[in-house]
DNA sequence: TATTGTTATACTCTATAACTATA
DNA sequence: TATAGTTATAGAGTATAACAATA
């Protein structure tokens, strides 16, 4: 459920526009799709040595969270939330279940949709997790002034919406 | 070589702090790490969208670039600037090889280096590519400002720094 | 017949290990 | 012995397909 992350140290630095410290041309320094890949392999590798040891991967955390903060939510609510798959989204409800942090009810009024609660052992691990999280994003910003990272966050979501 | 993308739509509306539009509460709406895993998924998304039918991949697309950028650039090189592994390097160089876009040749001085250069065929290749590329990154920020562009690829950049 | 969800499985990407050749 | 590169392979993540149950 864990994995390893771990790579040669990549660099990016600011010139002009796009070249590297010694003499290397990156003709993709400025496309924001190839920044947001790097700065995504970031935030993983962040993630995983912030929960190396509590078995959550990103993915179970973020379905964790969901649950934890919309008891009763639905399977497909937060594939569509999370892009993922229903079959993906079973799954990683199957993990959490076995580790007993959640389980399924059905909905007296819609058979066939299941509602996901958090059990109690779930709401404590979560609460451990929201503060290793809160701690894992505040180093991840931890170059960027207070502005620059309200901007960031702002921009994000602008970019995100549809 | 090709991988399809496709998934129910997500979305994310501004308000205050995390809500969504019916009454899901996104404890991860204002996470960075979150938002810069959704907003690479679209990324990909894009990419895919783009460049079906040309049979390169990301990854595939960023080695051809640093090489086509680099003649002469040696797989370690670019396996520190993409931040992948040197087995998954060779692979990528190996499809780029038998695409016939590029070749490895041997330093004469440093005979246990390889040398990467790029094909004509390549060449022609990466020009189509480049232009494809510069479309799909106009099409992901369609939705900011020039100024909120400029801004973006600023503070992901400052965010990669390190 | 369409929707919701689950299981099973195939495919792709990334990481690790073993190996060759050169320094 | 250490470095650069490659091959082979295992593991994790994601997608597709088939199925059951309900609407």
């Amino acid at each position: 459920m864990r994995k390893p992350r771990r790579a040669r140290t990549a660099s990016f630095r600011q010139t002009a526009t796009n070249d590297e410290s010694g003499d290397l041309s990156s003709p993709l320094a400025n496309s924001p799709g190839f920044l947001l890949r790097l700065a995504q392999l970031r935030t993983f590798d962040e993630f995983y040595r912030s929960f190396a040891g509590l078995g959550v991967t990103p993915a179970g955390f973020s379905v964790l969270a969901l649950i934890a903060a919309n008891p009763g939510v639905r399977p497909g609510t937060i594939g569509e939330e999370l892009r993922m798959k229903p079959s993906n989204v079973a799954a990683l409800v199957n993990m959490l279940a076995a580790a007993g942090y959640v389980q399924r009810k059905t909905d007296a009024s819609e058979m066939r949709a299941s509602l996901l609660h958090i059990t109690e052992a779930g709401a404590e691990a979560w609460r451990e997790m929201e503060q290793i999280h809160r701690e894992t994003d505040a180093r991840l910003m931890e170059h960027l002034t207070s502005t620059e990272r309200e901007w960031f966050v702002a921009l994000l979501r602008k970019f995100l919406r549809r």
